[in-house]
RNA sequence: GCCCCUGUGGCGGAAUCGGUAUACGCGAUGGUCUCAAACACCAUUGCCGAAAGGCAUGUGGGUUCGAAUCCCACCGGGGGCACCA
């Protein structure tokens, strides 16, 4: 690294050097430390000392999406995000705002616990450890965070609130006529009062609540519930040890975390009922200020679509189906349903009927020895099989045959592995003529075939998905699709063989773990099996102590291994005594633990009133930092700056917690993040050698040649930063190279904060040297005075300055932090052309180091206090542009002919279209240009340009 | 395959209301300072051309007096989804 060093001879004695950094930065960080100079008073509670200060302001609550304690620390690309929202809060602290910034960490989950496992630590060691390694380096960047605010996920006192949350979920159903989250206490009043009968699919007793015994009413109300326990195929992931969500398993059936292997198993797990949020949840998306990006990968994931269930019947049974083009039903030739659908069993005749195809039967003799074994063959199939044979459609015909409601033809029913049991109803009516998979399959089956659809003009492809008028289809015929679909549903309505319905390809949350580092579920069990909530005194639930907390995992291909929780080898801590009202009683805790979403699910309430012991948040709080307003109508946290990686995990699961928390009353906010912003990623160059070994980055040299190390040629390439690709640079080296100042304007000056760019060290000097330059204008170099004047700013200089002012402002604004740096080097420049051995004016110079102040914070506080302030400049005023000096008296305006440039000419700022053409008429280049030829049409726009057209 | 984003000098990027393309920075070149180097400072720097001028925002078309910006097609890069009926 070759920078200056502040002890070199040569150097200015009083140079802005990374040394003189690296003591300013220390001391303001000790000096706001010390004053509580980000401390953001609440309205209410033991933080609101000092709001009558700010009680008039606006308010900003500003968020990062805190980290995760690794032990490797930081290096330069992390806290790219951190430094973006750091200089957007401390500029609009600036504008007048009481800013709500802060930091906390996100300490529970697997890379913790493998952390430890490998080191034979226990993982609350290695994280707290950690977390200090991270708040050091979080401090030397110079981060303005309320300190008093931080969370731990894996603090009691925090995860006491996070087992609240779940026993109010546990606690809750989902009303759908009132459309929101209500207590089963009511559900419970309502079923005994008899207003009420048990939802669909809840009660399998076969009997009305009222005949219900206890135990059978406490699964019935257990089916209802918002938390609940349930038998269902999930993902287990035997290399993990662990059950995992699918939005962590990856499209190609591994695990997000560990690249293991991912099995579907039946097992008893807990689950959130997100599904019931599903249409608040998308709908919601519209109102909030969001990336394009990230709520279309959120309305992907939930997949919500609307069509019809239709009903074939088939012998005694009835066939639901779920389409999305009712208007098809004409073209619908066979009916498809998933393997493990549990009506097959029933439609299964003795033998094939009489002309069943050959091709029908897979070569069995009996339709059921057909049916058992393609179940066998697809349950065989891993997620990878099914893809790599290229999705060759194949299935078996189980020997029944459906009515096709509309047109009462008899239709062939199969299964196949193309449809999904976990799908709409696990059926279809397959329309080959209009579907291009049914199509496939009719093909290889050999089924009929129907249009129903006229294919456009041109069209040569096989099935025709498009719009058209209905062909073959009856009293639909000369439809357009939209209105053959509403026309079909009102009659499948009116004659009872069908509806419209909307299903959704998001499932309910998988929410159990087989882990150790995680939130113990708050709940135990009885002699019944059954679930049984704590209550809220005997909370928080802690985590017991133990040395034996390694998960218990197996071989990653291990299918049939079973899950096996840590906390159950614990059998003192799961075996207790408890009185939970009825005298004292044997129970069994539950030993899985929460997943690590699950604090995260809900911090950016914690922060707002970290240490109140009576409730998550105090209501006039969270009203105040969070409630709806004319900008945020759904309320929320002003400003979330996260990774994109979140935007169907994290993203998800916490808004689902919020919409909760918000039906129950306990937020006034029914989104928890109003604006998003996804900030990029800092990559790297990387260099291979011959040998495709990766060599030490920093030792690379550029060569007209190419790039060398060590006397070799090296081939360079571009990825993340990390340790397998030697190309780690920390912030603490370009602290002690530059100072933190330094770094954080380069991180800025990139570009805006939503790219991501590569990282180049050598182009660090750039930031460095403004600084140094900016310091100048303000210092003396070989003396160390403060050499500014008190002569009143020249009229140039003061329009340059007010235009600076604006477009600073509006790059803050807009979160172009880039060009607010490109501005504000303009200026300097200007002033160190103007006044190269100082005496710049004071009335410009406090302005320039006001508008650095948010990127360059410390440098800002040191000049102001020399400059003779004696109060931080972090709550001082944002410089504001006089209007009347952003327009300059003369402008120069472009001269096209036929749309070229011809000339320039400088005419007076309000010249109006007739004076803008005179002048430019006159102008002789212009002239040339014309070179006497008559002009056809003359655009003239003031104070734009004027162009003749020949 | 479908959907979304993106393409500007050697490099990061400005210019998004359709109105002077390449602000600002890095790098490069020349200079000042120095015994020398580094640092710092000053100047030049889209390409072709001696100049006049011409050509340039992935490619090809279109709309327009005027297009990096709007429309169509194609090519390259990144991301998401992937038998979801």
């Amino acid at each position: 690294m070759s920078t200056t060093d502040g002890a070199d001879a040569d150097v200015p004695a009083f140079r802005y050097t990374a040394a003189v950094a690296n003591e300013i930065e220390t001391g303001w960080q000790a000096h706001w430390a010390d004053n509580g100079t980000f401390d953001a008073p609440n309205p209410s509670g033991p933080l609101a000392e000092g709001f009558d200060r700010v009680a008039i302001r606006p308010h900003a609550y500003v968020m990062d999406m805190f980290p995760y304690p690794s032990g490797a620390g930081l290096h330069v690309g992390h806290p790219l995000g951190y430094i973006g929202t750091d200089v957007f809060a401390r500029y609009l602290r600036m504008r007048g705002s009481n800013v709500l910034h802060t930091m906390g960490f996100d300490a529970f989950g697997l890379p913790a616990e493998q952390y430890a496992v490998q080191t034979g630590q226990h993982p609350a060691t290695t994280t707290y450890g950690n977390i200090e390694i991270f708040l050091k380096q979080l401090r030397r960047l110079g981060l303005g965070h309320d300190e008093r605010r931080r969370v731990a996920t894996t603090d009691p006192a925090f995860y006491r609130w996070t087992q609240w949350i779940f026993l109010k979920i546990f606690e809750s159903w989902y009303d759908p006529i009132a459309g929101k989250a209500r207590p089963v206490s009511e559900l419970i009043a309502e079923l005994d009062a008899g207003e009420r009968e048990p939802a669909e699919g809840t009660n399998s007793f076969g009997r009305p609540w009222a005949e219900l015994s206890d135990v059978e009413r406490r699964q019935v109300v257990d089916n209802h519930r918002l938390a609940y326990r349930a038998e269902s195929t999930v993902n287990w992931a035997p290399g993990l040890g662990t059950v995992l969500a699918n939005e962590e398993v990856t499209a190609d059936g591994r695990s997000e975390r560990g690249n293991f292997p991912v099995f579907k198993k039946p097992l008893a797990q807990w689950m959130m009922r997100i599904t019931a949020y599903a249409d608040r949840l998308v709908d919601d998306l519209d109102k909030i200020d969001w990336p394009d990006k990230v709520r279309t990968m959120q309305r992907n994931w939930i997949g919500r679509s609307t069509g019809a269930h239709v009903r074939f019947a088939s012998g005694g049974s009835v066939i639901e189906v779920f389409t999305t083009r009712p208007d098809t039903l004409f073209g619908a030739t066979y009916v498809v349903l998933a393997p493990e659908h549990p009506l097959v069993d029933t439609l299964l005749p003795a033998s094939w009927p009489e002309g069943t195809k050959p091709s029908w039967t897979g070569g069995y003799e009996t339709p059921a020895e057909a049916v058992d074994s393609y179940r066998k063959t697809a349950a065989a199939k891993s997620e990878l099989d099914r893809q790599s044979d290229g999705r060759a459609k194949t299935g078996v015909f189980v020997g029944a045959y459906a009515t096709n409601p509309v047109n009462d033809e008899q239709i062939p029913v199969f299964i196949a592995d193309y449809v999904l049991m976990g799908y709409g109803t696990g059926a279809i009516m397959a329309v080959p003529g209009q579907d291009e998979r049914d199509w496939e399959f009719a093909e290889v089956f050999d089924l009929p075939i129907v249009r129903t659809v006229q294919p456009s003009e041109g069209f040569d492809g096989k099935a025709f998905t498009g719009d058209g008028p209905a062909i073959n289809s009856g009293f639909l015929d000369g439809m357009e699709v939209t209105a053959a679909k509403s026309t079909i549903s009102a009659w499948l309505e009116e004659h009872g063989h069908g509806r419209g319905a909307v299903t959704y390809r998001l499932r309910d949350w998988l929410f159990s773990r087989q882990r150790y580092w995680g939130e113990p579920f708050p709940v135990v069990y009885d002699e019944t099996g059954l679930p049984i909530a704590l209550p809220e005194s005997m909370l928080p639930v802690e985590l017991p102590e133990t040395d034996d907390f390694s998960p218990k995992s197996f071989a990653p291909e291990d299918a049939d291994s079973t899950p096996e929780p840590p906390l159950g080898r614990l059998s003192d801590w799961v075996e207790v005594e408890l009185d939970l009202g009825d005298g004292p009683k044997r129970y069994r805790r539950e030993t899985n633990t929460m997943p690590n979403w699950a604090g995260s699910c809900w911090y950016e309430l914690r922060y707002l009133d970290p240490t109140n012991p009576d409730v998550l948040v105090d209501p006039e709080v969270e009203h105040y930092w969070m409630g709806p307003s004319a900008d945020r109508p759904l309320g929320g946290v002003e400003l979330y700056v996260g990774g994109v990686e979140h935007a169907v995990l994290h993203l998800l699961y916490s808004r689902f917690w919020h919409k909760v928390l918000y039906d129950l009353g306990y937020v006034s906010s029914s989104e928890p993040f109003h604006r998003l912003v996804n900030q990029g990623y800092v990559q790297a160059y990387a260099y291979v050698d011959s040998r495709g070994a990766y060599v030490p980055a920093d030792e690379v040299e550029e060569t007209p040649d190419g790039y060398v190390w060590n006397g070799q040629p090296v081939q360079r390439e571009y990825g993340k930063m990390g340790k397998s690709l030697k190309n780690v640079v920390t912030p603490d080296e370009m602290f002690d190279a530059y100072g933190a100042d330094t770094l954080r304007l380069f991180e800025m000056a990139g570009g805006p904060l939503e790219q991501s760019r590569p990282w180049d060290t050598k182009a660090v000097v750039g930031p460095y040297r403004l600084l140094q330059r900016i310091w100048r204008v303000v210092v003396d170099e070989n003396s160390g005075a403060v050499h500014v004047s008190d002569d009143s700013i020249p009229e140039e200089l003061n329009r340059l300055l007010h235009k600076t002012i604006h477009a600073v402002r509006e790059g803050y604004d807009s979160l172009r932090f880039n060009t607010s740096i490109a501005r504000i080097t303009e200026l300097n420049n200007a002033l160190t052309q103007a006044y190269p051995h100082g005496g710049a004016p004071r009335a410009v110079a406090e302005p320039l180091v006001l508008m650095l102040a948010p990127l360059a914070p410390h440098l800002a506080e040191e000049l102001w206090s020399r400059l003779g302030h004696d109060v931080s400049l972090a709550w001082a005023d944002f410089p504001v542009a006089d209007e009347a000096l952003l327009v300059d008296e003369t402008i120069e305006v472009p001269v096209q002919v036929n749309g070229k440039l011809r000339s320039k000419i400088v005419v007076p700022a309000d010249a109006d279209v007739a004076a803008l053409e005179a002048a430019a008429r006159a102008d002789e280049r212009v002239l040339a240009a014309l070179d006497g030829r008559e002009t056809r049409r003359v655009v003239s726009v003031p104070g734009r340009l004027v162009n003749f057209v020949v």
